[in-house]
RNA sequence: GGCCCCAUCGACUAGCGGUUAGGUCACCGCCCUUUCAAGGCGGCGACACGGGUUCGAAUCCCGUUGGGGUCACCA
């Protein structure tokens, strides 16, 4: 069976990057009916923060891409928190050192910072770690472990040769083992790296494609000779591009909004999201723009895939939120959605056939949940008159009055009676329609700018209507 | 700096030897119109450069340049 994952590292908001991994491995697996796990990776104990754990889960939750293996939801193969699987990562650095694949190092952090150092300031970058204590005789390196000796498990890189990872979307890409350092594998706190850890649990956990961002081909030969080295057959290695900053630099918390929340807080819909994410570096075969996770499923390949990293462009997803608040979701549905802004902003929620008939006419004119409450407040509260609506307003303000009495008169309150009134009244007395709308308009919503007056007069209602007109008038 | 990846409009992309190099966002104009939008129509705008291969290159190969990633007891 296929099975693909994210192993996301518990140590900060939930960060879009994720979610575009998750939506790679998602989609892959369910096009090939196997399982998406996903597993925490907290062997950092410095940098774990439980609270960030949680909401990784929450988010995938909020997108709607559900593991079929998980922390929550369980399966075959728990733990799936890596601490949690820690004494196996333990026996299997033990294997490796049992098949002399790996060696004890006994140097301290200071020792290698300090050797780091003097690299430095001899000019070039760094050589690597200079490998101390490969040579150690087995009675040596057992004898100081036994003693008490701190230590950390380094891989065995072979001096020479080289070592090749097949990538899918790339080929072969060529890696001098004169280039690869002696990796740590277990550090001193017995807890295992990256590498150690994420290789062994793919490995037991049966997943057979790592899908993961372009910033891991550069490890992927120590991960390679990882496989090797227990004599495993290798999972397919694929690489995407990764999300940019519209300076092209790796996308970063520092120059651009990562946090998925950030954006569900904006407004953004979570299809919207996926969406937007999908069409990064992938694209419809059909040139779709407009889809959904399901038609990714049925159309997604690697094929499609391309190489050049995508700049996360706010502006794009913006418009495609717009686009499916006006095309693709369900009146319903937007109106749900559309509540917590509004309650958020004070407004009274509680009538919902009257939200429901705000959101429908407000829906062409915005592209984020978040601006809504803004838009629509003269629906929920008194209206705050803007200067150049006032000075409108003056403009037609005889207009209102002369429209005053017939609009008394109305009895159905809809645009069919309201609309001949207006026009009526244009033609008879000789004003352009928009001279008398303009100052209607701006008493009353108290700006220029709002969904037709038809539309908004009918879900205001006549009593709140005359009562803005006649305040108007004074 | 070493190693590795990448290279079509400002951004996202289509293209996979023969196209007036197409679409979307953004921007500009026009139409529609009671305003603002939405929508429609149109405009602006790209194959990084240099060598090859070929009858023919955006497409294939090499180099240059440019951008990016990575060089932790972090993932």
């Amino acid at each position: 069976m296929i099975k693909t994952r994210i192993a996301p590292s518990p140590t900060g908001d939930p960060h879009v990057g994720t979610a575009y991994q998750a939506l790679y491995n998602f989609v892959f697996a369910k096009q090939n009916h196997g399982h998406f796990i996903v597993r925490i990776e907290d062997t950092d104990r410095a940098r774990y923060n439980e609270i960030s754990q949680q909401r990784i889960l929450e988010m995938l939750n909020w997108l709607g891409i559900s593991p079929d293996e998980s922390p929550v939801v369980g399966g075959p193969n728990a733990p799936y928190i890596q601490t949690e699987r820690a004494v196996l990562h333990q026996q299997h650095a033990q294997i490796l050192l049992g098949n002399g694949w790996a060696y004890r190092a006994f140097d301290t952090s200071e020792e290698l910072t300090a050797a780091r150092e003097q690299a430095k300031l001899q000019g070039h970058m760094e050589q690597g770690y200079n490998r101390r204590d490969r040579g150690l005789s087995r009675e040596e390196s057992d004898a100081r472990a036994l003693a008490g000796e701190a230590f950390v498990v380094r891989l065995k890189v072979p001096l020479e040769g080289k070592t090749i990872v097949n990538d899918v979307l790339r080929g072969e890409v060529e890696f001098d083992n004169t280039g690869i350092d002696d990796k740590v594998l277990l550090k001193a706190d017995g807890l295992p790296t990256y590498h150690l850890a994420a290789m062994v649990d793919d490995r037991l956990m049966g997943v057979t494609h790592v899908i993961r961002a372009e910033e891991w081909l550069s490890s992927t030969p120590i991960h390679v000779l990882i496989y090797r080295a227990f004599g495993w057959d290798e999972p397919k290695w694929i690489h995407t591009p990764l999300l940019r900053n519209p300076d092209k630099s790796k996308l970063s918390k520092r120059k651009s909004n990562t946090s998925v929340d950030s954006y569900r807080e904006m407004g953004i819909f979570p299809e919207a999201l996926l969406n937007y994410l999908g069409m990064m570096a992938w694209s419809m075969p059909d040139a779709r723009e407009v889809f959904g996770v399901s038609d990714m499923i049925e159309h997604f390949s690697w094929e499609r895939v391309s190489l050049g990293g995508p700049v996360f462009d706010l502006d794009k997803l913006t418009w495609l939120n717009g686009k499916y608040i006006r095309e693709v979701l369900s009146l319903e549905s937007l109106t749900e959605h559309a509540k917590p802004f509004l309650e958020q902003a004070g407004f009274d929620i509680s009538n919902h056939t009257y939200i429901s008939n705000v959101v429908h006419i407000l829906r062409e004119r915005f592209n984020l949940l978040s601006e809504l409450p803004q838009k629509v407040a003269y629906f929920f509260k008194d209206i705050e008159l803007e200067e150049k609506a006032a000075a409108k307003l003056q403009e037609g303000i005889e207009h209102l009055r002369a429209l005053l009495p017939q609009l008394e008169g109305v009895t159905t309150w809809d645009q069919a009676t309201l609309e001949p009134i207006f026009k009526g009244y244009a033609e008879t007395s000789g004003a352009k329609l928009g001279a008398v709308m303009q100052p209607l308009r701006a008493a009353i919503t108290g700006r220029l700018e709002s969904p037709g007056m038809f539309e908004v007069l009918r879900v205001l209602g006549k009593n709140k209507v005359l009562e803005r007109i006649k305040n108007a008038l004074g």
